[in-house]
DNA sequence: GCTTGACTTAAAGTTAACTCTAAAGATTAT
DNA sequence: ATAATCTTTAGAGTTAACTTTAAGTCAAGC
Protein backbone atom coordinates (compact mmCIF):
# COMPACT_ATOMS: atom_id res chain seq x y z
CA UNK A 1 0.00 0.00 0.00
CA UNK A 2 3.01 2.15 0.63
CA UNK A 3 6.16 1.73 -1.92
CA UNK A 4 9.90 3.07 -1.35
CA UNK A 5 11.29 5.14 -4.38
CA UNK A 6 13.31 1.95 -4.92
CA UNK A 7 10.35 -0.46 -4.90
CA UNK A 8 8.14 1.97 -7.35
CA UNK A 9 11.21 1.77 -9.69
CA UNK A 10 11.50 -2.32 -9.67
CA UNK A 11 7.28 -1.93 -10.48
CA UNK A 12 7.62 0.44 -13.41
CA UNK A 13 11.27 -0.35 -15.20
CA UNK A 14 12.32 2.88 -14.16
CA UNK A 15 15.07 4.08 -11.83
CA UNK A 16 14.85 5.62 -8.69
CA UNK A 17 17.03 8.60 -10.27
CA UNK A 18 14.25 9.04 -12.93
CA UNK A 19 11.36 8.87 -10.43
CA UNK A 20 12.84 11.88 -8.90
CA UNK A 21 13.91 13.60 -12.44
CA UNK A 22 9.87 13.15 -13.04
CA UNK A 23 9.01 14.55 -9.67
CA UNK A 24 11.16 17.43 -10.03
CA UNK A 25 9.52 18.09 -13.65
CA UNK A 26 6.03 17.69 -11.95
CA UNK A 27 5.02 14.52 -13.06
CA UNK A 28 4.31 13.36 -9.82
CA UNK A 29 2.67 15.49 -7.46
CA UNK A 30 0.81 12.97 -5.38
CA UNK A 31 3.80 10.88 -3.75
CA UNK A 32 3.77 11.57 -0.08
CA UNK A 33 7.21 12.22 2.08
CA UNK A 34 7.43 10.07 5.32
CA UNK A 35 8.11 11.76 9.17
CA UNK A 36 11.63 10.93 7.65
CA UNK A 37 11.56 12.73 4.23
CA UNK A 38 11.26 9.61 2.30
CA UNK A 39 9.28 9.53 -0.28
CA UNK A 40 6.13 7.30 -0.38
CA UNK A 41 4.33 5.79 -3.12
CA UNK A 42 0.60 4.71 -3.40
CA UNK A 43 -0.67 2.43 -5.62
CA UNK A 44 -2.45 5.44 -7.19
CA UNK A 45 1.06 7.01 -7.85
CA UNK A 46 2.28 4.31 -9.96
CA UNK A 47 -0.92 4.16 -11.96
CA UNK A 48 0.11 7.90 -13.04
CA UNK A 49 3.46 6.16 -13.66
CA UNK A 50 1.54 3.82 -16.11
CA UNK A 51 -0.28 6.24 -17.65
CA UNK A 52 3.41 8.53 -17.54
CA UNK A 53 4.60 5.83 -19.48
CA UNK A 54 1.94 4.92 -21.87
CA UNK A 55 1.94 9.18 -22.91
CA UNK A 56 5.72 8.87 -23.42
CA UNK A 57 5.55 5.73 -25.45
CA UNK A 58 2.93 7.17 -28.12
CA UNK A 59 5.86 10.04 -28.38
CA UNK A 60 4.02 12.86 -26.25
CA UNK A 61 7.22 15.12 -24.50
CA UNK A 62 7.06 15.42 -20.40
CA UNK A 63 5.87 18.77 -20.83
CA UNK A 64 2.77 17.58 -22.64
CA UNK A 65 2.50 14.85 -19.36
CA UNK A 66 2.83 17.40 -17.23
CA UNK A 67 0.31 19.74 -18.69
CA UNK A 68 -2.25 16.59 -18.71
CA UNK A 69 -1.77 16.04 -14.67
CA UNK A 70 -1.96 19.85 -14.43
CA UNK A 71 -5.62 19.56 -16.08
CA UNK A 72 -6.01 16.82 -13.56
CA UNK A 73 -5.80 18.62 -10.59
CA UNK A 74 -7.22 21.34 -12.02
CA UNK A 75 -10.62 19.24 -12.04
CA UNK A 76 -14.04 19.21 -13.61
CA UNK A 77 -13.07 22.75 -15.37
CA UNK A 78 -10.71 20.88 -18.05
CA UNK A 79 -12.46 17.84 -18.96
CA UNK A 80 -13.09 19.04 -22.31
CA UNK A 81 -8.85 19.98 -22.65
CA UNK A 82 -8.43 16.40 -21.81
CA UNK A 83 -10.57 14.53 -23.98
CA UNK A 84 -8.83 16.87 -26.68
CA UNK A 85 -5.41 16.07 -25.85
CA UNK A 86 -6.31 11.68 -25.66
CA UNK A 87 -8.16 12.37 -28.71
CA UNK A 88 -5.12 14.20 -30.56
CA UNK A 89 -3.05 11.43 -29.51
CA UNK A 90 -5.11 8.67 -30.76
CA UNK A 91 -5.11 10.51 -34.50
CA UNK A 92 -1.02 10.62 -33.51
CA UNK A 93 -0.86 7.01 -32.53
CA UNK A 94 -2.98 5.94 -36.07
CA UNK A 95 -0.63 8.14 -38.21
CA UNK A 96 2.52 6.23 -36.48
CA UNK A 97 0.71 2.66 -36.76
CA UNK A 98 0.55 3.66 -40.45
CA UNK A 99 4.39 4.56 -40.93
CA UNK A 100 5.49 1.81 -39.17
CA UNK A 101 3.36 -0.50 -41.24
CA UNK A 102 5.46 1.21 -44.66
CA UNK A 103 8.32 0.64 -43.01
CA UNK A 104 7.42 -2.96 -41.84
CA UNK A 105 6.76 -3.32 -45.72
CA UNK A 106 9.96 -1.92 -46.91
CA UNK A 107 12.06 -4.09 -44.52
CA UNK A 108 10.21 -7.32 -45.67
CA UNK A 109 11.30 -6.41 -48.68
CA UNK A 110 14.77 -6.13 -47.52
CA UNK A 111 14.39 -9.49 -46.03
CA UNK A 112 13.27 -11.66 -48.87
CA UNK A 113 15.87 -9.47 -50.92
CA UNK A 114 19.14 -10.29 -48.92
CA UNK A 115 17.68 -14.24 -48.31
CA UNK A 116 18.12 -14.21 -51.51
CA UNK A 117 21.51 -12.52 -51.71
CA UNK A 118 23.04 -15.02 -49.24
CA UNK A 119 21.84 -18.11 -50.60
CA UNK A 120 23.01 -16.83 -54.22
CA UNK A 121 26.14 -15.60 -52.72
CA UNK A 122 26.08 -11.81 -54.46
CA UNK A 123 23.45 -8.85 -53.85
CA UNK A 124 24.18 -8.14 -57.54
CA UNK A 125 22.96 -11.70 -59.40
CA UNK A 126 19.58 -11.11 -57.70
CA UNK A 127 18.83 -7.63 -57.65
CA UNK A 128 17.32 -7.93 -61.19
CA UNK A 129 14.85 -10.64 -60.25
CA UNK A 130 11.69 -9.60 -62.30
CA UNK A 131 9.90 -11.04 -59.00
CA UNK A 132 11.81 -9.12 -56.56
CA UNK A 133 11.48 -6.28 -59.12
CA UNK A 134 7.95 -6.79 -59.29
CA UNK A 135 7.57 -6.85 -55.49
CA UNK A 136 10.21 -3.66 -54.64
CA UNK A 137 8.02 -1.39 -57.35
CA UNK A 138 5.17 -2.26 -54.97
CA UNK A 139 6.20 -1.34 -51.49
CA UNK A 140 8.51 1.26 -52.52
CA UNK A 141 8.84 3.99 -55.26
CA UNK A 142 11.13 3.70 -57.22
CA UNK A 143 14.83 3.18 -54.95
CA UNK A 144 18.14 1.39 -54.18
CA UNK A 145 19.47 -0.03 -51.14
CA UNK B 1 19.66 13.44 -62.74
CA UNK B 2 21.72 15.35 -60.44
CA UNK B 3 20.22 17.75 -57.80
CA UNK B 4 21.54 20.82 -55.51
CA UNK B 5 21.30 20.10 -51.76
CA UNK B 6 18.76 22.72 -51.72
CA UNK B 7 17.01 20.18 -53.98
CA UNK B 8 17.61 16.57 -52.06
CA UNK B 9 16.50 18.82 -49.26
CA UNK B 10 13.36 19.33 -50.47
CA UNK B 11 12.56 15.89 -52.07
CA UNK B 12 13.47 13.85 -48.95
CA UNK B 13 12.06 16.76 -46.23
CA UNK B 14 15.15 17.21 -44.56
CA UNK B 15 17.08 20.47 -44.25
CA UNK B 16 20.17 20.91 -46.16
CA UNK B 17 21.94 21.12 -43.01
CA UNK B 18 21.01 17.32 -41.82
CA UNK B 19 22.01 16.64 -45.42
CA UNK B 20 25.81 17.97 -44.16
CA UNK B 21 25.64 16.57 -40.48
CA UNK B 22 24.88 12.99 -42.20
CA UNK B 23 27.32 13.36 -44.81
CA UNK B 24 29.33 14.46 -42.12
CA UNK B 25 28.46 11.31 -39.85
CA UNK B 26 29.46 9.02 -43.12
CA UNK B 27 26.03 8.17 -44.06
CA UNK B 28 25.94 9.79 -47.65
CA UNK B 29 29.42 8.33 -48.59
CA UNK B 30 28.32 8.44 -52.55
CA UNK B 31 27.09 12.12 -52.53
CA UNK B 32 29.20 13.45 -55.77
CA UNK B 33 30.68 16.84 -55.56
CA UNK B 34 31.18 19.42 -58.64
CA UNK B 35 33.84 20.83 -60.28
CA UNK B 36 33.42 23.61 -57.60
CA UNK B 37 32.90 21.77 -54.50
CA UNK B 38 29.11 22.03 -54.74
CA UNK B 39 27.46 18.57 -53.41
CA UNK B 40 25.80 16.96 -56.64
CA UNK B 41 22.92 14.03 -55.26
CA UNK B 42 22.20 11.76 -57.65
CA UNK B 43 18.30 9.25 -57.72
CA UNK B 44 20.38 6.62 -55.73
CA UNK B 45 21.51 9.06 -53.30
CA UNK B 46 17.63 10.30 -52.63
CA UNK B 47 17.00 6.12 -52.70
CA UNK B 48 19.47 6.23 -49.83
CA UNK B 49 18.28 9.25 -47.84
CA UNK B 50 14.64 7.04 -48.10
CA UNK B 51 16.60 4.16 -46.68
CA UNK B 52 17.62 6.32 -44.01
CA UNK B 53 14.40 7.83 -43.32
CA UNK B 54 12.77 4.18 -42.89
CA UNK B 55 15.62 2.75 -40.07
CA UNK B 56 15.45 5.91 -38.28
CA UNK B 57 11.77 5.47 -38.24
CA UNK B 58 12.20 2.16 -36.74
CA UNK B 59 14.29 3.39 -34.14
CA UNK B 60 17.99 3.07 -35.39
CA UNK B 61 20.67 5.14 -34.47
CA UNK B 62 22.31 6.59 -36.97
CA UNK B 63 25.49 5.33 -35.70
CA UNK B 64 23.66 1.78 -36.47
CA UNK B 65 22.61 2.91 -40.09
CA UNK B 66 26.14 4.10 -40.85
CA UNK B 67 27.00 0.19 -39.58
CA UNK B 68 24.78 -0.80 -42.33
CA UNK B 69 26.30 1.39 -44.88
CA UNK B 70 29.53 0.36 -44.27
CA UNK B 71 28.33 -3.22 -44.64
CA UNK B 72 26.90 -2.69 -48.05
CA UNK B 73 30.03 -0.99 -49.27
CA UNK B 74 32.03 -3.96 -48.01
CA UNK B 75 30.23 -5.70 -50.00
CA UNK B 76 29.02 -9.62 -50.43
CA UNK B 77 30.93 -10.56 -46.96
CA UNK B 78 28.86 -9.04 -44.92
CA UNK B 79 25.55 -10.21 -46.88
CA UNK B 80 24.98 -12.20 -44.00
CA UNK B 81 25.03 -9.43 -41.15
CA UNK B 82 23.17 -7.10 -43.41
CA UNK B 83 20.05 -9.83 -43.55
CA UNK B 84 20.61 -10.19 -39.78
CA UNK B 85 20.25 -6.54 -39.10
CA UNK B 86 17.34 -6.47 -41.06
CA UNK B 87 15.73 -9.69 -39.38
CA UNK B 88 16.57 -7.46 -36.13
CA UNK B 89 14.65 -4.53 -37.22
CA UNK B 90 11.75 -6.43 -38.11
CA UNK B 91 11.63 -7.79 -34.52
CA UNK B 92 11.84 -4.88 -32.88
CA UNK B 93 9.27 -2.90 -35.36
CA UNK B 94 6.79 -6.06 -33.94
CA UNK B 95 7.34 -5.29 -30.80
CA UNK B 96 6.63 -1.74 -31.22
CA UNK B 97 3.83 -2.41 -33.11
CA UNK B 98 2.16 -4.44 -30.31
CA UNK B 99 3.25 -1.66 -27.63
CA UNK B 100 1.48 0.49 -29.56
CA UNK B 101 -1.67 -1.26 -30.23
CA UNK B 102 -1.33 -1.55 -25.96
CA UNK B 103 -1.53 2.49 -25.13
CA UNK B 104 -4.25 2.98 -28.17
CA UNK B 105 -6.49 0.41 -25.91
CA UNK B 106 -5.61 2.88 -23.23
CA UNK B 107 -6.25 5.26 -25.01
CA UNK B 108 -9.50 4.77 -26.54
CA UNK B 109 -10.74 3.75 -22.83
CA UNK B 110 -9.90 7.60 -21.79
CA UNK B 111 -11.80 9.07 -24.38
CA UNK B 112 -14.72 7.18 -23.78
CA UNK B 113 -14.23 7.92 -20.49
CA UNK B 114 -13.77 11.34 -20.82
CA UNK B 115 -16.31 12.01 -23.50
CA UNK B 116 -19.13 10.68 -20.77
CA UNK B 117 -17.36 12.90 -18.29
CA UNK B 118 -17.89 15.93 -20.58
CA UNK B 119 -21.19 15.05 -21.10
CA UNK B 120 -22.03 14.86 -16.99
CA UNK B 121 -19.75 17.65 -16.33
CA UNK B 122 -18.13 15.57 -13.74
CA UNK B 123 -15.27 12.93 -13.85
CA UNK B 124 -16.14 11.77 -10.76
CA UNK B 125 -19.59 11.02 -11.05
CA UNK B 126 -18.37 8.41 -14.12
CA UNK B 127 -15.72 6.55 -12.68
CA UNK B 128 -17.99 4.47 -11.17
CA UNK B 129 -19.68 3.45 -13.79
CA UNK B 130 -20.10 -0.07 -13.99
CA UNK B 131 -19.89 -0.70 -17.92
CA UNK B 132 -16.54 1.47 -17.71
CA UNK B 133 -15.13 -0.63 -14.84
CA UNK B 134 -15.80 -3.49 -16.89
CA UNK B 135 -14.20 -2.02 -19.95
CA UNK B 136 -10.92 -0.57 -17.83
CA UNK B 137 -10.36 -4.41 -16.19
CA UNK B 138 -10.45 -5.29 -19.66
CA UNK B 139 -7.75 -2.63 -21.26
CA UNK B 140 -5.51 -2.19 -17.99
CA UNK B 141 -4.55 -4.19 -14.92
CA UNK B 142 -5.56 -1.91 -12.12
CA UNK B 143 -5.01 1.74 -12.30
CA UNK B 144 -6.36 5.29 -12.28
CA UNK B 145 -6.15 8.26 -14.18
C1' DG C 1 29.32 44.72 -62.02
C1' DC C 2 26.49 44.33 -58.12
C1' DT C 3 23.26 42.20 -55.26
C1' DT C 4 20.92 38.19 -53.72
C1' DG C 5 20.72 33.79 -52.35
C1' DA C 6 22.65 29.09 -52.24
C1' DC C 7 26.62 26.90 -51.10
C1' DT C 8 31.25 25.77 -48.45
C1' DT C 9 33.84 24.54 -43.87
C1' DA C 10 34.72 23.98 -38.93
C1' DA C 11 33.08 24.44 -34.68
C1' DA C 12 30.08 25.90 -30.99
C1' DG C 13 25.29 25.74 -29.11
C1' DT C 14 20.70 23.54 -28.23
C1' DT C 15 17.18 20.29 -26.52
C1' DA C 16 15.08 16.42 -24.22
C1' DA C 17 15.52 13.10 -21.13
C1' DC C 18 17.97 11.32 -18.46
C1' DT C 19 22.31 9.87 -15.53
C1' DC C 20 25.76 10.48 -12.31
C1' DT C 21 28.24 12.49 -8.23
C1' DA C 22 29.05 13.75 -3.55
C1' DA C 23 28.08 14.10 1.01
C1' DA C 24 25.06 13.13 4.41
C1' DG C 25 20.94 11.00 6.85
C1' DA C 26 17.71 6.76 7.44
C1' DT C 27 16.60 1.67 7.66
C1' DT C 28 17.42 -3.21 8.04
C1' DA C 29 19.84 -7.53 9.18
C1' DT C 30 22.75 -9.78 12.34
C1' DA D 1 24.94 -1.36 17.85
C1' DT D 2 27.14 -1.64 13.91
C1' DA D 3 27.74 -2.76 9.08
C1' DA D 4 25.49 -2.76 4.81
C1' DT D 5 22.15 -0.83 2.11
C1' DC D 6 18.86 2.64 0.81
C1' DT D 7 17.45 7.29 0.43
C1' DT D 8 18.03 12.35 0.57
C1' DT D 9 19.54 16.89 -1.86
C1' DA D 10 21.60 20.05 -5.29
C1' DG D 11 23.89 20.30 -9.11
C1' DA D 12 27.00 18.80 -12.83
C1' DG D 13 27.60 15.71 -16.85
C1' DT D 14 25.97 12.83 -20.83
C1' DT D 15 23.92 11.48 -25.30
C1' DA D 16 21.72 11.77 -29.78
C1' DA D 17 20.45 14.40 -33.31
C1' DC D 18 20.34 18.14 -34.81
C1' DT D 19 20.87 23.55 -35.34
C1' DT D 20 23.17 27.72 -35.57
C1' DT D 21 27.10 30.69 -36.31
C1' DA D 22 30.91 32.74 -38.58
C1' DA D 23 33.46 33.69 -42.31
C1' DG D 24 33.84 33.09 -46.65
C1' DT D 25 33.04 31.19 -52.04
C1' DC D 26 30.07 30.74 -56.13
C1' DA D 27 26.25 31.54 -59.61
C1' DA D 28 22.10 33.89 -61.52
C1' DG D 29 19.29 37.93 -62.38
C1' DC D 30 19.00 42.84 -63.45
Amino acid sequence: MGYSIGQAAQMTGLTAHTLRYYEKEGLLPFVKKSGSGLRVFSDSDIGWLQMIECLKGVGMPLKGIKQYIDWFIEGDSTLEKRLQMFKEQKASLEAQMAQLQKHMNKINYKINLYSKAVEKGSLALVQNDPELLKEKERVYGNEQH
